[in-house]
RNA sequence: GGGCCUAUAGCUCAGAUGCGGUUAGAGCGCACGCCUGAUAAGCGUGAGGUCGGAAGUUCAACUCUUCCUAGGCCCA
C-alpha cells in the first residue's frame, strides 16, 4: 500500500514547526487586507486637504509645459449624479496623469449658475410670494439658491478623490464673470454680429410675457378644428397636367382659425404623393394617404381622383389667401405627417415653431400681427383690436362668408397653458437679440475652426459640423430674471438701440464692481455714462433692455472668463472633456463665442464620453427604477469602486453600471489591494538604499520580472496618454493576477521566506519587489488615488508626503531584456504543461500540494541545449520538490496529453522527507544531527 | 421621422499602425480540486462565444456593403 507522501511524516509535532517558523521571514505589514474605504477615504481626504495637496501640485508644476484641461460648468442645481461622477473622475484621471507625465496640470472647476431652472425653483420656493417680490429680490434668492447647491457638489466632488482648485473654482455668477460675459456681448455688438429679428415664443396674454419651455404646463383644451380651401392661382394651376382651367384648391386643416390671418404659406411633404380630386365643380388637392379621412369627414360620396402629383411639382406654386389680399406659397417641409388634416399644412411663421423654422428656409417674413395683450394689430383688415381667442369665431365666418370654409368642428386636445395663471398660450414672434450665423461669416469659419480641432472620438466632427452647417442664428434673448441683461438701450423717441462699445466699457465697470445686479439697482443715468446718446437721432431718452441672455452665452465665454483670465490657464484649452450632448451644448456655445469674438477655436482637442446607461444598455430613469446614485455606491463600496469603475469601462460608448459590475470591480479592487500587500509585507526588513541589489546580480528570474515591469509601463503610460483607461484597469489587474500572483510572486516565496534574511538571494528579490510596488503605487495613482496613496504612506518614503507628487516610472530600456524574454517564453510554456500534469497527478491521488512531487520531464530536442543545468531552475519555477530531466526514452508514457511537441513529463511522489521548515521534500533531511528535520538548504540558513 | 454612434463568452475588455486570410483571446465570475507560512487570502484545472440578426461582395469576413433588430445622444 502506497501512502500519500503528505501522509507520511505523522510524527511532525507542531512545537517543531513553531520553532522553524519563527526562522522564517515571512511577511508582515500591517497594511489591511480589508480595505474599509468608506472610513479611510474621508482620512485621506482630509490629510490632503492639510498638506495643502493642490498647492503642492501646482508649485511642483512650475515652470513645466502646462496641460490646460478646461473644466465645463455642471449646472448649479440638484446633487451630482453617476454622469457628473464620471466626467469629473474622468477629468481627474487626466489631470493626475499629465501632472505625473512631467507636466503642470490644472484643474480649476467651474459652475454655470444663471438660468430658468435656478429661478423656477427659487419661484417654487416663493410660493405666493412670487407676485409679489422684486426682480432683485428674486435675483437675490437665485444667487443664494445656486450658492448652496454649489457648496453642496463641491462637497460631493471632493468625496470622489478629485482634486483641484476648490476654494476658488470659477462661478458664472461671480461679478467678474458677468462683467466678462458682457464685454464678450459688446465684443459680438461691435462685429456687427448682433442683430434684432423676430421669432415665436410661447407667450402669456394674460401675464404679458414670454415662457419658457420648462414654464409651460400642457392640459386639455377645446379648439375648433377647420378644414379651409385655398383657391390655387389660374396660372398655377395651368402649369400642373389637366388641371388648367379648373377650379383648383388645396386643403388644409387647423384648429387655430386666428392664425389663419398670418398666413404666408401651404407646407406639403417633400415626399408624400398628393391627389387632385374632383368634386362637384371643384378640384381639391390633398395627400393622398388621407383622401378617404377627409372625404368621410366632410360626407362627401361623389368623388373623382383625376390626377396624381409629387409635392416637387406644386412646390413653388401660389394659392390665394382665403381672405386678406395676398398670396400664399407652397412650400416644402419634413414636419408634414399623415397622422391628421390634409397633409397640406396652413403655415404661419410667425406662430409656430415648425412654421418658423420653414418660413426662415424660404426667406418669409415672420409675421406675426399680434400685440402683447393678444390682440390683432391695427394692419389685420376685419379683425384688428380683436383677442385672438375671440376671433376665431369671425375668422371661421369669413370663411364661410367666402366660400373657403370646407368643414368645422371641435377638437378637444392637449394645448399649451401659462404656468401661473393656467390660461391658454399662444405662439407669437416677438423681436430678439440674435447672434448672426452669416452676417459676419460666423457659420463659415467655425466649420474651418472645427476641422482644425481634434475630436475624439473622430465622429465628433462629423457631429458639430452638421450642426453648425445647418442651425439658425443664435437666439440670445430670455424674457427672464436670473441672468446677465442684455446691456444695451432702446431710444424711446426713435426707437434706435444704443450699443456702442463706450457703453459696454462702462457696462463693464460697473459689473466689476457689483455685479450684473447693477443692471436693476441703478437708474438709466448712471448706466448711460457722459456723452453717449442715440446713434438714430441723437437724443439720451432711453429705456433699459429688459432681455437676460441666453445661459449658454455665459459658459460658452468661459475661455474669456477663466482660460485667459487665470494667470495657470490659456487660451487654447489643450482639452475639453464633456458628454457627447455637449457638442449641441457646450463645445457649440464655446466654438461661436471664441470663433465669433478671438477668430479661434476655444480648444485643441475635443473628448467626450457617453452616457450612464444600466446593465442592458437602457438609460437611467426614475420611471424604470434603475437609478443608482452615487452616493449609495460611495457608502456601500467606497469612491474608490466608483473611480476603478470609471476606468475600467470604455466611455466612449455609454458606459454600464450595475450591482454585478460593481461586486465585479470590488473584487478585483481586492485583487489589486492584496497583491500590493504582499508586496509590502516583503519589505518590512528591506531599505531600497543600503539593501538594494544591482541588475547584474540578480538571477534570471528577477531580471525576467524587471522585464516584464517595463512591458507593463509601457503599455499603462500608452493608456494614459491615449485616454484609454480602460487599457490602464485591464493592464493593472492582468500584471498583478497573472504575472505576479500566480507567477512571480508564488514562485519567490520560497526564496523570500526560507533564504538568510539579508543573503543576496533574498535580498535581489526584494529590490525587484520593491521596485515592483514602487512603480505600481504610481502607475495607479491617477485612478486608485486613494490605495495609491495609503501603500505610499506604508513604503516609508519619508519626506515625499503623497504619492500624487510623484512623477510616473519611465519604461527603462536598460532593464529589457528581449532574449530573456524570449527565453523565458519558453519556459512558462513548459511551466503550463507542466502544470496540466500535476492536476491529473493530483486528480489521481499521487500528490496534493506540488512540493509532494517529482518531475521528470524530457524537453524537446531543439530545448535540450538551452535548458541544460537547468532542474534547480525548473523546480523553482513549478514550485515542486525535484526536477529531472532525463532521455525521452527514460521516461514512461507521459502524463496527459501535450501541447509542446517533444516534451514529455511524468509526475510522481518526491522522494526524501518533507523539510519542516521549507516544506520541500529532500533525500538531505535527517541527515543533520543536530538538526534532523531540515534540509540541507535551510541547514545552511539556519545551522 | 432626421443626424451621429454602439452591439465579440454571464461581466469588463483585446482582437497588428484606420485599406478582410491559419482551430476568435485575456482577466473576472462560475464549476471542480489543492493548500492552510498573502488565510474573510493564495495556487491549479475545466466548462463557457454560429463575433446582435439577415442578405450580399469575395477563393476567403468578427473585420467590407445593404437592410433589419436592440440601445444611446442630439434634433424634430
Amino acid at each position: 500500500m502506497i501512502i500519500p507522501p503528505w501522509n507520511r511524516s505523522g510524527e511532525r509535532t507542531p512545537e517543531t514547526s513553531m520553532d522553524y517558523k519563527d526562522t522564517l521571514n515571512l511577511p508582515q505589514t500591517d497594511f489591511p487586507m480589508k480595505a474599509n474605504l468608506t472610513v479611510r477615504e474621508p482620512e485621506l481626504l482630509k490629510k490632503w486637504d492639510e498638506i495643502g495637496l493642490y498647492k503642492l501640485l501646482r508649485q511642483k508644476g512650475k515652470g513645466r509645459p502646462r496641460y490646460i484641461l478646461h473644466d465645463g460648468p455642471p449646472y448649479a442645481n440638484g446633487h451630482i449624479h453617476l454622469g457628473t461622477a464620471l466626467n469629473k473622475i474622468l477629468k481627474d484621471i487626466i489631470i493626475k496623469s499629465h501632472q505625473m507625465s512631467g507636466m503642470d496640470a490644472a484643474y480649476v472647476p467651474g459652475w454655470d449658475c444663471h438660468g430658468l431652472p435656478i429661478e423656477h425653483q427659487v419661484d417654487k420656493e416663493l410660493g405666493k410670494k412670487k407676485e409679489t417680490v422684486s426682480q432683485c429680490e428674486r435675483r437675490s434668492l437665485c444667487r443664494g439658491y445656486a450658492q448652496k447647491f454649489i457648496d453642496i457638489q463641491r462637497n460631493e466632488f471632493k468625496r470622489l478623490g478629485v482634486l483641484g482648485e476648490w476654494d476658488d473654482p470659477y462661478l458664472t455668477m461671480a461679478y467678474y464673470y458677468e462683467a466678462t460675459i458682457a464685454r464678450e456681448l459688446g465684443r459680438f455688438f461691435e462685429k456687427g454680429s448682433v442683430i434684432r429679428s423676430k421669432k415665436p415664443v410661447y407667450w402669456c396674454t394674460s401675464c404679458r410675457t414670454a415662457l419658457a419651455e420648462a414654464e409651460v404646463e400642457y392640459a386639455d383644451h377645446k379648439s375648433p378644428s377647420v378644414y379651409v380651401k385655398f383657391a390655387l392661382r389660374g396660372e398655377a394651376a395651368a402649369s400642373l397636367p389637366g388641371l388648367a382651367g379648373k377650379n383648383c384648391f388645396v386643403l388644409i386643416w387647423t384648429t387655430t382659425p386666428w392664425t389663419l390671418p398670418a398666413n404666408l404659406a401651404i407646407a406639403l411633404h417633400p415626399e408624400f404623393t398628393y391627389v387632385a380630386v374632383e368634386v362637384e365643380d371643384e378640384v381639391w388637392i390633398l395627400a393622398e394617404g388621407l383622401l378617404e379621412n377627409v372625404m368621410a369627414a366632410a360626407g362627401v360620396q361623389n368623388h373623382k381622383t383625376v390626377g396624381t402629383l409629387s409635392a416637387g411639382q406644386l412646390k413653388g406654386l401660389k394659392a390665394r389667401h382665403p381672405f386678406a389680399d395676398r398670396d400664399s406659397l407652397i412650400i416644402l417641409g419634413r414636419h408634414v405627417t399623415l397622422e391628421a388634416g390634409t397633409g397640406a399644412v396652413h403655415t404661419a411663421p410667425g406662430h409656430g415653431r415648425e412654421d418658423y423654422e420653414a418660413g426662415l428656409e424660404y426667406g418669409l417674413d415672420i409675421y406675426s400681427p399680434v400685440d402683447d395683450d393678444g390682440r390683432f394689430t391695427k394692419d389685420v383688415e376685419f379683425f384688428a383690436g380683436q383677442f385672438v381667442f375671440d376671433a376665431n369665431k369671425g375668422v371661421i365666418a369669413k370663411l364661410e362668408e367666402n366660400d373657403r370654409l370646407l368643414l368645422k368642428g371641435e377638437l378637444s386636445h392637449s394645448y399649451p397653458h401659462c404656468w401661473r395663471c393656467k390660461k391658454p398660450v399662444i405662439f407669437r414672434a416677438t423681436p430678439q437679440w440674435f447672434i448672426s450665423m452669416d452676417k459676419t461669416g460666423l457659420r463659415e469659419k467655425a466649420l474651418d475652426w472645427i476641422d482644425r480641432v481634434q475630436w475624439l472620438p473622430g465622429w465628433g466632427r462629423e457631429r458639430i459640423y452638421g450642426m453648425v452647417a445647418n442651425r439658425p442664428d443664435w437666439c440670445i434673448s430670455r424674457q427672464r430674471s436670473w441672468g446677465v441683461p442684455i446691456s444695451v438701450f432702446r431710444c424711446t423717441d426713435c426707437g434706435a438701440y444704443i450699443t456702442s462699445r463706450e457703453l459696454f466699457d462702462h457696462i463693464v465697470a460697473m459689473f466689476e464692481k457689483e455685479g450684473a445686479d447693477a443692471w436693476f439697482t441703478h437708474p438709466v443715468e448712471e448706466l448711460l455714462p457722459e456723452g453717449v446718446s442715440c446713434p438714430g437721432c441723437g437724443g439720451r431718452k432711453v429705456e433699459k433692455e429688459t432681455d437676460i441672455l441666453d445661459v449658454w452665452f455665459d459658459s460658452g465665454t468661459s475661455f474669456a472668463a477663466v482660460l485667459e483670465r487665470r494667470e495657470e490657464l490659456g487660451l487654447p484649452a489643450d482639452l475639453y472633456l464633456e458628454g457627447s450632448d455637449q457638442h449641441r451644448g457646450w463645445f457649440h456655445s464655446s466654438l461661436l463665442a471664441s470663433v465669433g469674438t478671438r477668430d479661434t477655436a476655444p480648444y485643441k482637442t475635443v473628448l467626450t464620453h457617453g452616457f450612464v446607461v444600466d446593465g442592458q444598455g437602457r438609460k437611467m430613469s426614475k420611471s424604470i427604477g434603475n437609478v443608482i446614485a452615487p452616493e449609495e455606491i460611495i457608502r456601500q463600496y467606497g469612491a474608490e469602486i466608483l473611480r476603478l469603475w470609471v476606468s475600467a469601462e470604455d466611455y466612449r460608448d455609454d458606459v454600464r453600471i450595475s450591482p454585478d459590475i460593481l461586486k465585479r470591480l470590488s473584487e478585483a479592487y481586492r485583487r489589486i489591494r492584496n497583491t500590493c500587500r504582499f508586496l509590502l509585507g516583503n519589505l518590512y526588513d528591506f531599505d531600497p538604499a543600503s539593501d538594494g541589489v544591482g541588475r547584474e546580480q540578480m538571477n534570471e528570474l528577477d531580471r525576467f520580472a524587471l522585464h516584464q515591469l517595463q512591458e507593463l509601463i509601457e503599455k499603462v503610460r500608452q493608456g494614459y496618454d491615449r485616454f484609454e483607461f480602460h487599457r490602464v484597469y485591464h493592464a493593472l489587474h492582468n500584471y498583478c493576477v497573472v504575472d505576479l500572483s500566480s507567477f512571480y510572486l508564488d514562485i519567490l516565496k520560497d526564496r523570500l521566506y526560507t533564504s538568510t534574511a539579508a543573503g543576496t538571494a533574498r535580498r535581489s528579490a526584494q529590490t525587484v519587489v520593491h521596485t515592483i510596488l514602487n512603480t505600481l503605487v504610481r502607475l495607479m495613482a491617477p485612478v486608485l488615488s486613494f490605495t495609491a496613496e495609503e501603500i505610499w504612506l506604508r513604503m516609508g518614503h519619508g519626506a515625499e508626503p503623497s504619492v500624487h507628487l510623484q512623477a510616473f516610472p519611465e519604461a527603462d530600456p536598460a532593464l529589457r531584456d528581449q532574449q530573456l524574454a524570449e527565453r523565458w517564453e519558453k519556459i512558462l510554456a513548459i511551466r503550463n504543461e507542466v502544470l496540466r500534469a500535476l492536476e491529473t497527478a493530483r486528480k489521481e491521488k499521487t500528490i496534493g500540494h506540488p512540493l509532494d512531487a517529482r518531475v521528470r520531464m524530457a524537453l524537446p530536442p531543439e530545448f535540450e541545449s538551452e535548458f541544460t543545468d537547468c532542474e534547480e531552475l525548473f523546480r523553482s519555477v513549478f514550485i515542486v520538490s525535484q526536477v529531472s530531466i532525463e532521455p525521452a526514452s527514460a521516461l514512461e508514457a507521459p502524463v496527459g496529453e501535450v501541447d509542446l511537441a517533444g516534451l514529455k513529463i511524468q509526475v510522481e511522489a518526491a522522494s526524501g522527507e518533507k523539510c519542516e521548515r521549507c516544506w520541500v521534500r529532500s533525500d538531505k533531511v535527517g541527515q543533520f544531527a543536530d538538526q534532523p528535520k531540515i534540509c540541507d538548504r535551510c541547514y545552511s540558513v539556519v545551522g
